[in-house]
DNA sequence: TAGTGGTCTAGACCACCCT
DNA sequence: GGGTGGTCTAGACCACTAG
């Protein structure tokens, strides 16, 4: 009674840290200056270090900050734009330089892509690892499954499972014709396996972006490509050079 | 010493839980039935809430649960996949019945914007505000800046603000020849107002999809299309109709 | 009003990086 | 060895939903 009611909007702490922290970062940081530790910031700022984290989290989360564990916080550069534009890829691996091919092994698919490929979740097949990397950093960590009968010219004696293992099944790939391809781009957390190749910790978000190549009618391989959702921003450039032209 | 060195991989419990949980989910429980509570799974499993709720983050980060407080957890339904495919869209709002435009003001530009659209941060530009329905539920919101410049034809007077007055906007746009788009992906969280409209909380991870339009030249309009991460799998079907066919 | 998830605290210890 | 971020605990209270 008496008392005028005063913004009773009680927006969480960590929101309005969130938002205090991100305008001290555009206007008193420049990239990659170190922010002070956790522990020294919660206290400046009169909360716990867990609720301060979960600011620092949603910064990191929209590519503004960076942690790396034993060094510190600093503030990240803006997100690359890396081209995953369909007409640029035709077949995996066709004179580009992005992709580093890692290696090749035999095995299952996982059943969501043994699905896609149409084939018996038990049935065998090649499964090419690649990493792509733009300006020196891991962006992407890709597995390729190519089912065997994709790929029937492939030569089993070459079992080495090493680069050029991967590289014979991508040339042997290329033999079909490429009819088209549909893409689908969502959000994951990365396995451990992929989180070690990227230099992040495993459950770190990321843009899974998959991929179906057809040929003749069918399913004749799928990219899942794992992309870090702090630092990349994918980019389809479906105009391109028409912007240059005229 | 003597001891046996028994597997100390110091594999965090949360991603453990997480790994359990999610196995379980496959296992024993069907779409939309509900989970026990966090205390209760917590105790279940002998860690700290907050470590249960950890596991449980990653899991809706996954899009397998959905949480919603005062109600429960629930496993979720496969994501939908949405169609972002750039062919389909020409204009916006051509015939679609995919968007429900809600309403339009005139403002400025945030500053990304505003570079995008080669504008001064203070020119002042028309948002138009839209949703985008699929299934009965809200999978995104969009905001369309169109500088006045683009929209000549505009009748000042109808101010309403509302429905009538987005339709408007976008009535004038179409006059333009559309030369061709980019689009980009990132990973976001969601501002107050589109969590609100995707009835999510504030921060809640979503997919930014950001398209130039170009029209002679210029970037004629920009959107900014924030999806339900959780719910989302955006596709780009290059191919389309090419699978249908042969 | 009872029960749910969301926020917050004040500690502790651990894994990692640098010097 | 000293400092960083990462994990974990055992509590407490709040905001929301439903019966």
């Amino acid at each position: 009674m008496g008392t005028t009611q005063l913004e009773t909007v009680p927006e969480p702490k960590y929101w309005h840290l969130k938002t205090v922290i991100g305008e001290a970062l555009d206007s008193d940081f420049a990239v990659g200056e170190i922010l002070p530790n956790e522990r020294e910031l919660a206290a400046r700022f009169g909360v716990a270090r867990a609720t301060l984290r979960q600011a620092l989290e949603q910064l990191e989360l929209e590519g503004r900050l960076q942690r790396r564990r034993g060094v510190g916080t600093t503030v990240a550069p803006p997100r690359v734009g890396v081209d995953v534009s369909t007409t640029q890829h035709s077949w995996p691996g066709v004179g580009e330089d992005t992709w580093q091919s890692v290696d090749s092994a035999d095995d299952t698919a996982p059943a969501a892509v043994a699905r896609l490929l149409d084939i018996e979740p038990t049935a065998r097949v090649h499964v090419v690892r690649r990493l792509r990397v733009t300006e020196g950093q891991p962006v992407a960590a890709e597995l390729l499954y190519v089912p065997a009968g994709s790929v029937p010219g492939l030569v089993e004696a070459d079992a080495s499972g090493g680069p050029a293992r991967a590289r014979a099944v991508l040339r042997e790939l290329r033999q079909l014709t490429l009819d088209g391809q549909d893409r689908s781009v969502e959000l994951g957390s990365a396995r451990a396996d992929d989180a070690r190749e990227l230099d992040r910790l495993p459950g770190a978000p990321v843009l899974v972006v998959t991929t179906r190549y057809l040929s003749e009618g069918r399913t004749a391989a799928v990219s899942v490509a794992t992309y870090r959702a702090d630092t990349c921003r994918l980019t389809f450039g479906d105009s391109g050079d028409l912007a240059m032209a005229s």
